[in-house]
DNA sequence: CGCAGAAATGTTATCGATAACATCCGCTTT
DNA sequence: AAAGCGGATGTTATCGATAACATTTCTGCG
């Protein structure tokens, strides 16, 4: 008696309940015409033996796996981060499985290298963390059959899509900066080629027009503290910089540092408002004010929006799009 | 001509090639009884048609997949985010798959959940992030015919394991302090059930000891932000306090802030050194001293360790353990 | 030259599920 | 009561690979 050793297969539970496998197949897919008491009595041999269906061989004759993969940059920037546990956790709930596919550079043959292992694994469904524009080339080449979900790819794209309102979050940032009564507001980018930096430096500059500043120049960083420190050392410099706003909370931890050394404070002589909120922005010197994002709402967005495409083929392509929400802390004041 | 509507398959290629599907398969598999004429006619074949081999049916067939499960807690802590990304890169390298399973905590019934669901995908192998002690009952329960690596665990358990040395970091750290001529360290320590604040702790007082330094008493926290800005304030109002060691940087950036507005300088009136070494410590105010771990090397080494595992059964149950580094920045300088 | 034995290749069975089709059964309907 | 029908179930084919065994084709050597 060393069933034990294999795990059951369905043929075992079906001689156990006196049916067909078959039958036993269409009770796991819970298909209607099973009359009421052989369900009862499959779902017994199941659950006596401690059956689990054999992913792989469903796999094999649907053509499709339990298994959502998932495209992104190999990073731990809080941002992309987030977003992949967030979203492993939304796909855990729904009993899919995430794998995940990192590449270093979203560039045509990185993003379809990833892409083709995904397929070959039969995966039900994509993500793609695309939050370069840069991307958008090798994602044209997914083939048109499996579902795909895109995460801060390009609206235009017309590709279903979640996407945090970065120009809000921008908007909400620059007008609690004027509203403090900056005659303008700084801002310090991230990469130009991020669709959110591109989202951000829009909301900015528009805020800024409708208000009737002066649009200072734009700086552009990678989302380095490094770097963030380097540009800071330079605004430091400027005494008609009072207001900043950085494209995130990293790039502000810089900036904090280089207007300490220089001994411009905050918020005093600088008003500072970040991007992100990471869990440490309220242990900056002084606290920063930030964006938050809601990412596990991302997440499951896009988790809802890929089950959909799987169950209905005609699923229109929807486009979801997640208010930030801005954190008041204590790096804003009025100016001078 | 509508072959290209489904992915070609094994017979596919033996036919373009006159061989026999199992041929094919032979080439693939890289057995020795192929004559280099036709192993190149198939390769050649292969090349032509586009084939890949999928996934699914091998997997069927042979009882194991070219995926491997990870279990981590769920979690966007710098450490175990930057270990998953690792791991990620290093099995893609190697032809792996990764699927990750993270649980919100490290309990049995957690734990087990996705271990099964782990099972059910026919992963090759598992790799256990395992960074509390909690963990170690429901990993028992692991069958022993999956390969299975643990990162962070319990030396103890004779199971294969990667982990840094924490002891020798925490001792780099604890002397750096002792040398600058400070008479003792204080320390501010992560969950006592990490194994990773452990061996902190251990290295911490065990370097104390052997300096005949007096050994304060231990103070714990999670790992935020928070609760070192907590604890801060609470060192900050001792006069005594001249050197500490937190368990991580975010401790130590509360810290930092707290003493600041006790208006105690750092690191003037007080010496401080963290851990983990996160992109944005030498951005702190003042630059971090702080030990780095080498993550990378962690992944690639459990990775090697779990292929070992895979390939010949009987593989020694070995254990890595990698140096952590200190890296020296600008806050410690010797006492007043 | 022929034969053993190895090397190279082919054939068939198999993994464990779903799909498609076949069958059986019990009712209604006329 | 026979035909017709749909609900419930069973049978067989199938997905695409590897394993095990069968067969053919080379070798080397007496």
């Amino acid at each position: 008696m060393d069933k034990a050793s294999r795990s059951p297969a369905m043929t075992d539970v079906a001689r156990l309940a006196g049916v067909s496998h078959q039958t036993v197949s269409r009770v796991l897919n819970d298909h209607p015409n099973v009359k009421e008491q052989t369900r009862i009595r499959v779902r017994a041999a199941i659950a006596e033996l401690g059956y689990r269906p054999n992913r792989a061989a469903r796999a094999l004759v649907t053509g499709r796996s339990q298994l959502i993969g998932v495209v992104a940059r190999n990073s731990t920037l809080y941002g992309p981060a987030s977003m992949l546990t967030e979203f492993e956790q939304a796909a855990a709930d729904a009993g899919f499985a995430v794998s995940v596919g990192s590449v270093r550079e979203l560039d045509r043959s990185s993003i379809s290298a990833v892409v083709d292992r995904h397929l070959d694994q039969r995966v039900a469904g994509l993500v793609v963390i695309a939050n370069v524009a840069s991307a958008a080339e090798a994602l044209a080449e997914i083939p048109g059959d499996v579902p795909v979900v895109f995460i801060d790819g390009d609206p235009a794209s017309g590709r279903p899509l979640v996407t945090v309102d970065q120009v809000a979050g921008a908007r909400a940032a620059t007008r609690h900066l004027l509203d403090a009564g900056h005659e303008t507001v700084w801002h310090v980018s991230g990469p130009t080629d991020w669709f959110d930096s591109a989202g951000r430096i829009q909301g900015w500059k528009q805020t800024l027009l409708e208000a009737g500043a002066e649009v200072p120049p734009l700086l552009s960083a990678d989302w380095s503290a490094a770097e963030g420190y380097r540009t800071g050392q330079m605004l430091a410099r400027m005494p008609e910089v009072t207001a900043i706003f950085t494209a995130n909370d990293h790039l502000a931890l810089g900036i904090l540092r280089a207007l300490h050394e220089r001994g411009r404070r905050v918020p005093h002589d600088v008003s500072i408002v970040g991007f992100d909120d990471v869990p440490e922005a309220a242990y900056f010197i002084p606290p920063l004010t930030t964006v938050r994002q809601a990412f596990g709402d991302v997440a499951r967005a896009a988790l809802s929006l890929l089950l959909g495409q799987m169950r209905d083929d005609a699923g229109t392509a929807h486009q979801i799009v997640v208010p930030p929400q801005l954190i008041v802390r204590e790096s804003v004041s009025r100016p001078a």
